[in-house]
DNA sequence: CGAGCAATATGATGGCCGTCATAGACGAAC
DNA sequence: GTTCGTCTATGACGGCCATCATATTGCTCG
């Protein structure tokens, strides 16, 4: 009883996302009888880079940090997955290591199919797979959009287009300490806390410990930023 | 007849890549037959950011560089794709623009499909598919790895890296301009080149006008460095 | 509650490298 | 041959920001 109910929840879950809009309740069914949960608390790995694939992870509550990290101990965020957001999505096709790491935020909650039940099911819904390339795209194209943001904008700017983009996603309060706000602006973490004193200062943000309140949500907007895609 | 002799030369061309390898004469011949070539001088674009996306592109002939523009002028190069190699993969699959543009830098000859025509093919071939995804997940990696870099690295390192990358690409022989390195390790052509002086004065390289020719190819495989994916 | 750790905060320093400037050399086009 | 654009080359300058250092505050956990 328990169990039905919880596949209710599943599949309410995978119906926004990649696509699965067009699919039957019995098909989406399907796939969340061969899927499981997994409790991960605040701040445990989920899966780290350099390890064989198996599974495709979705988010059922919680957030998630996608990281990669750099030789001299740097490291950058690249993705912040919520609600209903897949974890790895070029995994599962080739089952091959990747260089990324997902460590969660908050007490989280991932649902795990694994890859043959993944892919089976996504080539039979060639929507899906145009969804995941769509996705895909969009990566690529942030990921070299930071590219040049690392050569022609500064720290600050990067920043503000950090919080521009969280915004969007979050809303006005974003709980993230500066070290996380570093790692997705590609800076370190004392950059990030003077230049969060100068956007206090100019009365854009207002912050306490962890968390950091966008005031003028209008301000960012009227610059011509564009978001990253995380 | 000399038209059999070109579907043949396509057929060919398309063996290698993509994971075609298990595919027969036959059913490549069905995906040369609606094929086009189009030809382009040195210099020219092929396709610009924000265009939208009626073909699958390879390059049948020649070298094509694809890269994306910053704002204030700055440019940087993402993907060097010579014979066989594909331009866009993404774009076949949603139609949408992308911020990419390709350059033709040597007179090049290039293989069109419609995207139509190309998912259809690769719908039926599930293994081009997760080679697609393959792929797909180098990029990303790469692009992200390249984030690093501009975090943690200096121009040096950042292009004995770009020279180590090309040299396995293209052999010791590089015919690209400081330009060209430029974009590629993103950094200005000033820096390259004072750079390239440091390392002509290790005798690492010798250099004419538009080319460089790696001296000590086994120097930078004992460094340790990873190469881009270009 | 005290210990310990993470987060915040801010100053000082130094160097990498982007920017601007100038100049010569080579190649292409007419 | 002449002109012009591109590539190469190198110097001078200055500013952004990473790094190191130190101090304080707040949270958590035994």
């Amino acid at each position: 009883m328990d169990n039905i109910k919880r596949l209710d929840q599943r599949i309410e879950l995978l119906r926004p996302i990649l696509g699965f809009e067009g699919v039957t309740f019995q098909q989406l069914r399907e796939i969340a009888d061969c899927s499981f949960e997994k409790s991960y608390s605040k701040g445990e790995l989920i899966f780290d880079q350099g390890e064989k694939c198996e599974f495709f992870y979705i988010v059922m509550k919680g957030l998630v940090k996608v990281s990669i990290y750099g030789s001299s101990g740097n490291k950058i965020t690249y993705l912040l997955a919520g609600t209903g957001e897949p974890l790895n999505l070029v995994g599962p096709f080739t089952g091959n290591p990747r260089y990324l790491s997902a460590e969660s935020i908050e007490n989280t909650s991932i649902l795990l199919l694994r890859n043959e039940d993944f892919l089976a099911y996504t080539y039979r819904h060639p929507v899906v797979i145009k969804n995941i390339m769509s996705i895909l795209g969009y990566a690529i194209d942030s990921a070299n959009d930071k590219i040049l943001d690392m050569i022609e904008k500064r720290v600050e700017q990067r920043l503000i287009k950090v919080l521009h983009t969280l915004q969007k996603k979050f809303g006005q309060r974003l709980k993230f300490t500066s070290r996380d706000f570093a790692e997705l602006a590609g800076t370190t973490t004392e950059s990030t806390l003077r230049a969060m004193a100068q956007f206090r200062k100019r009365g854009m943000i207002k912050s306490n410990r962890g968390e950091i309140i966008i005031l003028d949500p209008g301000f960012m907007e009227n610059q011509g930023f564009e978001v990253y895609w995380v």
